[in-house]
RNA sequence: CGGGAUGUAGCGUAGCCCGGUUAUCGCGCCUGGUUUGGGACCAGGAGGUCGCAAGUUCGAAUCUUGCCAUCCCGACCA
C-alpha cells in the first residue's frame, strides 16, 4: 500500500473507486449513496453468494422471500428495533404522480393519492417476517423454522461510503425460530461459525469472533455476535453479525407454540446477516497498488491466457495450443478465459488483469511453444516463471490453492502483528494514533466508560472475543477492576 | 441538520479573481494504416444546455441571488 492510501479512509475510498471504474467492478448511480454493480463485480458477489447459500443449506436452512414494503404499524411493533432504525428509513407516502398544472411536461406527487398507512422500505426484515411467522408456527412440530432471505435493504444513512455503507445494499438475512433458548443460542453461534469459515476459507480474510457490548448490540437483540476483520489501513470492519433475539420479536408479534405438554410459550429467535460490505472487506484486506487481488476460490476469473503473436500465422499456432489448455483447465473446473481480443496489446491486457486481480496469468508466444513452456505469473506475489506445458493444468490447480493459502497467511500475519496489549491510557492513545489495528485493553464493563473512550479517541469496542482469556486488570480509563481484555479499534 | 469545498465532453482538467472572436489540454471514443514479450505509433474525425433557474450587462463559464447535486469535517451509523 502507498503511504497516501493507508493514511485516511477517504483516500482508500477514492482509490478503489478508481479501480472500480477502470476494473469494471461498480459505479455510482444517480441516487445518492447507491451503487451500480457492474458485471465483473456482480460475478464476484454471485460466487460469494453461491458459496454462502450452499453453507446455509448444509446447515438445514431454506430460502424464502418477503416483501420490500413494511407497513408502519408492523414496523413499530418491536419497540427497540423500531427505535434503532427510525432515523434511517425511506418511507412511501403516495402511490401516484400526475401532470403538474403549473409546469407543463413535469410531474408532481398527486396529493389525492396519499396512502392510508405509510410503508417503510425495509431496513431489515424482522418485522414483516415475524408477522408472517405468527401464521406459520403453532406447535413444537413447526420448529425449528430455519429461513434465509436474499434481498436488498435500504438504510438512509447521513453519510455513505462505497461498499461499506451504501444507502441500498444487497444482503442475506437469516431468521430462525426455536423451541428453546439453548437451541436459539446454539443457532446464533453456529451461523457465526459459518460466517467465520466463509471469511477465512473463501475470502481469505482472517476474522475475530466475538460478542458485542450493549452499546454496539443490534436493536432488539439480547446478544449480538460478530466477526471483525482488519483492513490494511489499520481500521477494523464488522464483516458479519449473528443475533440472539431472545423472545423479543415473538412477544412483539405474538408468536406462541404448544410444547409436548400442551403448554403455550413464546418461541426463541435468531437473525444473522452479511452484505455487499464483504466486497469492501475483500478489496481493503488484500489489494495493492496494482489493483485488486482476488482469492482464487471466489475470483470471477481464476486464470487468464494471453496470446503473444506477430501476424495471423503465429496467431493460428498459438490459438491451437491455447485452446487445448483452455479445454483442459475448464474440464478441471477452473474459471478461465482465453483473452485473444485483437484490439488490445499484451501489455495492456497484463495491466488490466492485474487491476482486476485475476490470480494467475498465462502468456503464450511462439518462443514458448518452441520450448514447450508458458510464462506463468501469479498476482499475489507478482512472480513470473517459465513452466512446462506438460502437466500445466494440474500445476495451475495446485497453484490456485497455494495462492489462496498465501493470501490468507499474509493477511493473518498482518492482522496478528496488529493486535497489541495496552496497559495505560497514554499507551492506548499512542497505539491508536501510530499503529492502529486492534488494541486489547481492560475495560470496566460500563457503557459510560465505553462512550467516553469513543468520544476521546474515536475507538470503539469491536468485540469481546469468544473464549477470551480471563485475567485481572484495571480499566484503561477509569482504573476500576476488570476481569478480561476487550478489543478496541477505530472502525468503519 | 450545522461548518467547509466543488460542479466545464464518458473520465480527469485549464479558463473564473480582472466579463469580450469558434471554451483549453490529456485520457477515452470513431475511421484508415503500421504494430503486438509490460498500458503502441502516425494521420484524420466525432463529441459541450460550462449543474439548474432568475438577475445585472451591448455581451456571462466568468459578476449577483436562489435552488440542486456531490465530496470532506461534525452530528448519525449493529
Amino acid at each position: 500500500m502507498s503511504k497516501e492510501l493507508t493514511s485516511r479512509a477517504e483516500d482508500y475510498s477514492q482509490w478503489y473507486n478508481d479501480l472500480v471504474i477502470k476494473g469494471g467492478l461498480a459505479d455510482y448511480s444517480a441516487v445518492r449513496g447507491c451503487m451500480v454493480i457492474k458485471p465483473y463485480g456482480f460475478a464476484l458477489w454471485e460466487n460469494m453468494r453461491d458459496q454462502l447459500d450452499k453453507m446455509f443449506k448444509d446447515t438445514g436452512h431454506q430460502n424464502a422471500y418477503f416483501p420490500l414494503f413494511v407497513p408502519k404499524s408492523l414496523f413499530e411493533a418491536e419497540e427497540k428495533n423500531a427505535e434503532g432504525f427510525a432515523k434511517e428509513c425511506a418511507i412511501v407516502t403516495h402511490y401516484r404522480l400526475k401532470n403538474d398544472p403549473e409546469k407543463p411536461g413535469k410531474l408532481m406527487v398527486d396529493p389525492e393519492a396519499k396512502l392510508e398507512e405509510e410503508l417503510i422500505i425495509r431496513p431489515t426484515s424482522e418485522a414483516i417476517i415475524w408477522n408472517t411467522y405468527k401464521g406459520w408456527i403453532q406447535s413444537y412440530r413447526d420448529l425449528p423454522l430455519l429461513i434465509n432471505q436474499w434481498a436488498n435493504v435500504v438504510r438512509w444513512e447521513m453519510r455513505t461510503r462505497l461498499f461499506l455503507r451504501t444507502a441500498e445494499f444487497l444482503w442475506q438475512e437469516g431468521h430462525t425460530a426455536h423451541a428453546t433458548k439453548e437451541e436459539a443460542v446454539e443457532e446464533t453461534k453456529k451461523m457465526l461459525d459459518v460466517y467465520a469459515e466463509f471469511a477465512e476459507e473463501w475470502m481469505a480474510v482472517p476474522v475475530i469472533k466475538g460478542i458485542k457490548t450493549a452499546n454496539e448490540r443490534f436493536a432488539g437483540a439480547e446478544d449480538t455476535y460478530c466477526i471483525e476483520a482488519l483492513m490494511q489501513d489499520g481500521k477494523a470492519l464488522q464483516a458479519g453479525t449473528s443475533h440472539f433475539l431472545g423472545q423479543n420479536f415473538a412477544k412483539a408479534f405474538d408468536v406462541k407454540f404448544s410444547d409436548k405438554n400442551n403448554t403455550l410459550d413464546y418461541v426463541w429467535a435468531t437473525s444473522w446477516g452479511v452484505s455487499t460490505r464483504l466486497i469492501g472487506a475483500l478489496i481493503m484486506a488484500h489489494s495493492d497498488d496494482q489493483g485488486l487481488i482476488m482469492p482464487p476460490k471466489i475470483a470471477p476469473l481464476q486464470v487468464v491466457i494471453v496470446p503473444i503473436y506477430k501476424g495471423e500465422d503465429s496467431k493460428a499456432v498459438i490459438d491451437e495450443k491455447a485452446n487445448i489448455l483452455l479445454a483442459e483447465l475448464k474440464a478441471l473446473g477452473v474459471r478461465v478465459k482465453y483473452d485473444n481480443n485483437d484490439n488490445s496489446r499484451p501489455g495492456w491486457k497484463f495491466a488490466e488483469h492485474e487491476l482486476k486481480g485475476v490470480p494467475v496469468r498465462i502468456a503464450m508466444g511462439l518462443r514458448d511453444i518452441e520450448n514447450k513452456v508458458v510464462e506463468l505469473a501469479r498476482r499475489d506475489t507478482k512472480e513470473k516463471s517459465s513452466v512446462s506445458i506438460d502437466g500445466l493444468s494440474a500445476y495451475v490447480v495446485n497453484l490456485l490453492a497455494e495462492i489462496q493459502q498465501n493470501i490468507f497467511n499474509r493477511a493473518l500475519a498482518f492482522r496478528n502483528e496488529r493486535i497489541t496489549n495496552a496497559d495505560s491510557w497514554d499507551e492506548f492513545v499512542k497505539l491508536l494514533d501510530e499503529k492502529g489495528g486492534f488494541i486489547a485493553a481492560h475495560w470496566d464493563g460500563t457503557p459510560e466508560t465505553e462512550d467516553k473512550i469513543k468520544e476521546q479517541t474515536k475507538a470503539t469496542i469491536r468485540c469481546i472475543p469468544l473464549n477470551n482469556t480471563q485475567e485481572a486488570g484495571a480499566c484503561i480509563l477509569s482504573g476500576k477492576p476488570s476481569t478480561q481484555r476487550v478489543l478496541f479499534a477505530r472502525a468503519y
